[in-house]
DNA sequence: CTTGTACCCTGACCGC
DNA sequence: TGCGGTCAGGGTACAA
């Protein structure tokens, strides 16, 4: 499901209802809602009675900080981590949607203003973790740049590229490299900067990497303007689908005439997920 | 280190 | 109506 443009409207709505909401009883449906081996015991225990901080993103991770104290300041206590992965979704209201993507409980937190958190996981393949600050900070450490911030540049961005082999598409993929791009936007991205996404990462011009850069930014930029791209189960807070697939390019339209050139779009195979591109406008 | 593959899970869809 | 195969926005473990 999401990648970044989906994550960070999620977050946006988040922010204000939660922040110095006290969480008052946590239920969690099954056991593989907590992520990374610890209990839901455990997890449990180290949520109830905290207080929610400001909702942040990173990569494709929403970030919980909950702090012991009611004023949220400081440093949290612990952050709880949340990867949707392909199906998570969230809600919050006095009581659960009552809609048929909303049929998967994985987790509900109830709030000290009678309003409860829940969360909604068709496939069951995302979760939940609970990190302490220096843990946190190792993952993020792990990341590559947020392609919307200012530590996205050219020359970092060709000097990650330069040494790989694999096929761009891969590398944009790879949240190591460049965070929060997943497999819509990075087909979409390499479609607005004409690059044939089977190219390897190093051979790209320093001219292309620039292309590409661009391309990067204005795609996922455009997806939050329409608050995401909804194909099958993302939703934002309160339900409503994104509507950004009304303007995808490539992605999805295997066969479907090329909007710039006519060409047929071409589905192909990479790293086991599905690339969609142009054989004509993504040549060399 | 890099790269590719299998797998986690459910549900929708397609051809027979 | 049912059955088997395929596919889906992600990430990780493991092998080569």
């Amino acid at each position: 499901m999401p990648e970044l443009p989906e994550v960070e409207t999620i977050r946006r709505d988040l922010a204000a209802p939660l922040l110095g909401r006290r969480i008052e009883r946590v239920r969690v449906y099954h056991d593989d809602l907590v992520l990374g081996g610890s209990s839901r015991q455990t997890f449990q225990r180290n949520v109830r009675g905290r207080y929610f901080g400001t909702v942040a993103r990173r990569a494709k991770y929403l970030l919980f900080p909950l702090h012991d104290d009611a004023s949220h300041q400081g440093p949290p206590a612990r952050i709880m981590r949340v990867q949707l992965r392909m199906s998570g979704q969230f809600a919050i209201g006095p009581t659960r949607p009552d809609t048929d993507d909303f049929r998967h409980p994985g987790l509900d937190l109830r709030l000290d203003d009678g309003q409860t958190l829940f969360y909604d996981d068709v496939r069951r393949l995302g979760g939940f973790d609970l990190l302490r600050p220096s843990e946190w900070l190792a993952v993020e450490n792990r990341l590559g740049p947020e392609p919307l911030e200012n530590g996205f540049t050219v020359a970092g961005f060709r000097a990650v590229l330069a040494p790989l082999r694999a096929p761009i598409k891969n590398v944009l993929l790879d949240q190591k490299r460049l965070a929060g791009v997943g497999n819509i936007y990075a087909s979409e991205a390499l479609f607005r900067a004409g690059i044939d996404p089977r190219r390897p990462a190093g051979s790209l011009s320093s001219e292309e990497v620039g292309r590409l850069r661009r391309a990067v930014r204005a795609v996922l930029r455009a997806a939050l303007r329409k608050a995401g791209t909804t194909i099958k189960d993302y939703r934002a807070v309160n339900g409503q689908s994104g509507s950004f697939q009304n303007e995808l390019r490539v992605y999805g339209r295997e066969d479907a005439p090329c909007r710039t050139c006519e060409t047929p779009v071409t589905r192909l195979v990479q790293a086991g997920r599905s690339t969609f591109f142009c054989s004509r406008c993504q040549s060399d």
